[in-house]
DNA sequence: CTTTGGATCGTCT
DNA sequence: GACGATCCAAAGG
């Protein structure tokens, strides 16, 4: 599901951007997942249907947010990795005071939450019927051909798997891919 | 452009 | 009580 996101419109009542970085979450078989070690409070969205978006908080002040793709009971997810402004932009960077250029909107899994003002109230929203005013649109643009893809960035397992993908180029695209983590020697 | 360290608190051990 | 699926400003090249 993950590369397929890639080129979607994440989209508000009053605000829409292009999704340009993805990185997929494998629940029980993937330990970098907050699924990992089971259904707790804070995941249990992840276990919900698939359409429903999971939003975390992280880092004492962060959000980040995520599309539930697993069956009821499978903890699957794409997390928003970066996302390309279309409209309002105007209120994105009312959201986002630190972003110096348009780019800085929406490249980074925190920053887009921002820009679109994704925080708590947020979670368990079913983005297929648009119940709280967030949905994906296919705008007809496809995803790429030959998407980028790297290790996931920003962790300490699961360090192996290539379940980043990104749009080849896109000058929104959060960071360039991580080097292999260092391996411990006995 | 890259690197580095500090911020900050909900969550699970 | 330790640790994040991160961001930012500051400093150096």
């Amino acid at each position: 599901m993950a590369p397929d996101l890639l080129n979607k419109v994440l989209a508000t009542a009053d605000r829409a951007a292009r999704i340009v970085e993805v990185e997929a979450y494998a629940g029980a078989e993937d330990p970098a997942s907050h699924a990992y070690r089971g259904r707790t409070a804070r995941n249990a969205t992840m276990f919900g249907p698939p359409g429903d978006l999971y939003v975390y908080f992280t880092y004492g002040m962060h959000w980040c947010a995520n599309a539930v793709c697993g069956d009821p009971g499978v903890a699957m997810a794409v997390l928003f990795r970066a996302v390309s402004p279309m409209v309002g932009l105007e209120a994105m960077r009312a959201m986002r005071p630190a972003a110096r250029r348009d780019r800085d909107l929406g490249s980074g899994p925190a920053k887009l939450c921002q820009a679109f003002g994704i925080e708590r109230s947020f979670d368990g929203a079913d983005l297929v019927r648009a119940d709280r005013r967030i949905t994906i649109l296919d705008d007809g643009v496809p995803p790429p051909r030959r998407p980028g893809r790297s290790r996931r960035i920003g962790l300490q397992v699961g360090t192996d798997a290539l379940w980043r993908w990104y749009v080849p180029g896109d000058p929104n695209v959060s960071r360039s891919a991580p080097s292999a983590p260092a391996t411990r020697e006995g």
